[in-house]
DNA sequence: TAGATTGTTAATCGATTAACAATC
DNA sequence: TAGATTGTTAATCGATTAACAATC
């Protein structure tokens, strides 16, 4: 029931936020309207203890015997998040990933509101995708504070990341998801959010390799 | 100079080095041939005490008051991720983002290589995108034991997420990329890796949520 | 030599897991 | 009531950071 919003909480606990969302959302589209820290952790495969731990970070009790609220519960993820409503952002780089991420329906359900997209070719410029413009770079700090858009997802080649990063800075946008294999610096106050492709590829592949290195033989 | 691969190599550590292998590849290229923790350090925007660390576990020995060697280091992080000789994939779902992974160019660098995708739409398969073939799902087993293929990179829907690693696994795929939103259930021996964008995202709109909390005004 | 850097050993920190009393 | 589940307090585990002797 408390709503105290916690002065910190761990990262490991934000990055595990949304498994709950879509078991809560599962849940709730099956009109469930209660649901235990077992029947959670049984569903993601792993402890009850830590659902417990990390429901209670954003705060939300339970009832012994029964479990958890399950709406209450969602609404209040949901508000930790930010996901409960809206926020505009623009991707920064037509290719093909920002291409693919501004046609990602998925994000409607996070929050997240992609409205346009920026290149700085000319070709590109001009031509619409998934029902969103696609401006000229030169037009970001324009754009963003008439629209007061203030994340951008940043999908430009390696090499152009950290100039279009300070364009965007420039720009008044606050926070910046990251998706190229550059590391930003930024001002103070400036959120980076990096999604780290290398490093997911570098867990996969050293499991791989290990397993190859373990296992010789078996034609 | 040790080769050592250490049985158990924390995954931080792991999701690190290829920040590493980027540092050293440019350092490499301006034909440095020493480099300093405390320089990769300062690169990283990190502590030297971390580097030190980190490149122990990777096995490589630097030299008082010299440093590390670039390139015998770069291998030995390559070689312990697998990253010196190319392992194929396959790219299950060729929506938009399983195009853009597709025609992504740096995966080359990393050992990976896609040479083909599957779909299940009719109207995909037979239309190759950045030359790569189409196949139907259908083939995959036939495919991936004929060339040999052992990793999938999963882009379905979130719904069909669950049926096609099944799929995947009959076909004999090895380890799996997953870049769903979907937790997979899989036999004991076969490899998962989560790309979570939802994590990410997390991560970025509570810092958005937490910094709007804290300072309200400031029209 | 003097001094910067390595690598080891110890201390700190935070996250996960365990144990268990409180609760309905 | 009996028993399942919560939430708290303690224990364990692993990662990061600090301190410092060894090295070139």
């Amino acid at each position: 029931m408390a709503t105290g919003r916690r002065i910190s909480i761990g990262l490991p606990t934000i990055r595990r936020l949304p498994m709950y969302v879509a078991i809560l959302e599962q849940a709730r589209q099956a009109s469930q309207e209660r649901i235990s820290s077992p029947q959670i952790a049984e569903l993601l495969g792993f402890e009850a203890i830590q659902v417990r731990k990390d429901l209670a970070a954003v705060g939300v009790s339970g009832q012994p015997r029964v479990g958890f609220p399950v709406v209450e519960l969602l609404q209040a993820i949901e508000r930790f998040l930010g996901w409960d409503n809206v926020s505009d952002a623009f991707v920064i780089g037509a290719g093909h990933l920002g291409v693919a991420l501004a046609g990602y329906d998925g994000f409607a359900g996070h929050g997240l509101k992609i409205l346009a997209l920026f290149d700085r070719d000319p070709a590109k410029v001009g031509t619409p995708v998934h029902g969103k413009e696609i401006f000229d770079i030169e037009r970001l700090g324009e754009l963003a504070q008439r629209l007061g858009v203030r994340i951008a997802i940043l999908t430009v080649p390696d090499e152009a990341a950290a100039e279009v990063a300070g364009l965007a800075v420039q720009a008044g946008i606050e926070a910046i998801w990251n998706f190229t294999g550059t590391k930003l610096t930024v001002p103070e106050g400036v959120i980076v959010e990096r999604m780290d492709l290398a490093a997911s590829l570098a867990v996969l592949s050293s499991r791989l390799a290990a397993e190859r290195a373990r296992g010789r033989g078996r034609a």
